[in-house]
DNA sequence: TAGCCCCTGGACAACGTTGTCAGCTGCCGT
DNA sequence: ACGGCAGCTGACAACGTTGTCCAGGGGCTA
């Protein structure tokens, strides 16, 4: 009676429990949590009232509760660099319909290219009892999550490898693609040529730097050190890195950019020189075909990316306990224009 | 002594628990719990004890136990269109910088601009019983979410305003900006100027209808019904409105697209075009300046709606309990060329 | 009609944590 | 030397749900 009286006139801020909704509907507690899962045993008419109850007091499961129970949080975390990259969102957004595809929810952070906030916001989602984990990596030691995947937090990495443990892995092919765009670069002509890439210590930076490398060397070509321009991706630093290499004493006729950021900051500053440079960016982005010349890309997709990773952690969470695998996707040129321009100067 | 046995030898999937630590360091439960929160009153010896039986055991606090005890789970979610979608990647962020400002975590989810799954998703948050939830609403009735709210889950709607309930709520100035952008092309000469936008059902398309209309009408304008195509966003639909109004009896000469999904396509559509047709989009987008003609567009600052709402949030989740506020954020037009082609046709 | 089984419903424990409260130790002041 | 006090520590209940198990009643079969 007192039960029915703190179920009814509660204060703000509490909600009711399947306890109010028993003492409510006159049945048990076990059977409004059978109505509400769904479980067969229950009179309909028993049913109807014990709906009714829910309705009236506005009941809604605490899933808290249900996942401390039953051990399982059907979520899933995605840690990736930063949210707002175009990069990253059809990669999101993949993660995400799978996950939905398995009813699962998706809880997402930004590490900001910071490995200890990586650390931080993994740990944090496995503080949560997140059922798996796609991560892109910001850190080269993930030896802090051997407690997690023994414990069963299943993980899968990508866009770029684990650092110091063996894990599910999901890669574009970095270094074949950035050797095809060079090679391109170079088949149409071009003896000099530039790289501008992110930070090296980022694994797939450092791939497609060796990927140019391989390239050049394979056509017999020397690499003059002021046309290797690895750092970060700040429009900044990635001018006055382009601006370095086209005025030198051997000027760049090509440039190679490693990766979207780079490539439209790049766009840019060739736009505002007098001659024509050659550009192949990695990464596709939307309106490459729009701009003049059109921009040449290696392309991979994010959204495969996602899909794959996604599949591969679910594949662990239905118990499949093989050896962790690693799966290349390969990349695809696009030629438009900005690629094909003949050397000049 | 058994649970010692238990804890040292788990099974693989069983974590352990602060029962198992304490076991292992020889204290009572709850100076296992006052170490990991790093409450007062443990002795630095006893300390170093529990967190040495922390390491050996790899344990983890699990926080769906601590969220059931403690009633908040220091997260919120998030709900939105398209986490793929541009416009949405800077929202999300600015979003996420703000709850890790305020030591929250981001459940996301799309909804697809399905209301039916708006609700699923957020009736699921609820359930988790997120501190908040950030909500662009796909829907337009969420009294669903009354009982929620009067259990204090806050709330906050972004971008479009809630349907039949009274809720904070931030929103562009999407009327003042597509007036001022149809204005803009009255300006520089156009009589017959075309509107293609999104669902009409969807608050931001109607409003800038209504400042289009609002603009002709100003300008003592008449508006052809054919000059005028809501709808899908899809690049097929979007052509196939663009070629019609410009080729029947009385074509436009300039376009004002509705959202950047259809500038994107305006521009692809346009281009193939023998005539110049003048263009301002609503929405900024990367590249906009790099394509030739540069595109006029109407900007509105996706960061500062997440930062905005997520402060009205956890402005709530402080305690503040002032009526439901409305804030509605101005809109920019940044003129690049394509809105000042003087009109052909 | 008797006996059995199935169907429905409920009591109870457990999930892992935190808040409350009480007990214990050792030290201080007188 | 004794009362008291402060500082540590641990036992226990509670958070809201689900799984296990048992009881009772009604229908079906022999």
């Amino acid at each position: 009676m007192s039960d029915t009286a703190q179920g009814t006139s509660r204060r703000y801020g509490t909600r009711p429990t399947m306890k109010d909704v028993a003492a409510r509907a006159g049945v048990g507690l076990k059977t409004v949590s059978r109505v509400v899962n769904g479980e067969a045993g229950v009179t309909p008419d028993t049913e109807r009232r014990v709906q009714e109850a829910i309705t009236a007091l506005g009941f809604r499961r605490n899933d808290s509760a249900r996942i401390l129970r039953k051990g399982r949080t059907a979520s899933i975390g995605l840690v990736l660099e930063d949210l707002a990259d175009p990069f990253y969102g059809p990669l999101s957004r993949a993660v995400e319909e799978v996950a939905r595809a398995h009813g699962a929810l998706l809880i997402n952070g930004s590490s900001a290219e910071d490995p200890a906030r990586e650390q931080e916001l993994v740990l944090a989602l496995c503080a949560r009892r997140v059922d798996g984990l796609v991560v892109i990596p910001a850190g080269d030691d993930h030896r802090y999550l051997e407690p997690e995947i023994a414990a069963g937090v299943a993980t899968v990495f990508v866009d770029r490898p684990a650092g110091r443990i063996d894990a599910d892995t999901v890669l574009s092919d970095s270094f074949g693609g950035a050797r095809e765009a060079v090679a391109h670069l170079i088949a149409h002509g071009h003896r000099r040529i530039g790289f501008i890439g992110d930070q090296p210590r980022i694994h797939t930076a450092s791939e497609r730097l060796r990927g140019y490398r391989a390239a050049m060397a394979a056509a017999g070509l020397p690499v003059e050190e002021s046309w290797v321009a690895p750092g970060s991706t700040a429009p900044e630093r990635v001018r006055a890195a382009a601006a370095a290499m086209l005025e030198g004493p051997s000027p760049v006729t090509a440039l190679f950019a490693g990766n979207n950021r780079v490539t439209v900051t790049a766009v840019r500053v060739l736009r505002e020189l007098p001659r024509p440079v050659a550009l192949v960016g990695f990464d596709d982005f939307e309106l490459a075909d729009l701009v003049r010349p059109a921009i040449t890309v290696v392309a991979q997709d994010a959204a495969q990316l996602g899909r794959t990773a996604a599949g591969l952690l679910f594949r662990r969470l239905d118990g499949v306990d093989d050896p962790p695998r690693r799966v290349e996707l390969p990349t695809r040129l696009i030629a438009r224009g900005s690629g094909e321009l003949a050397p000049v100067g």
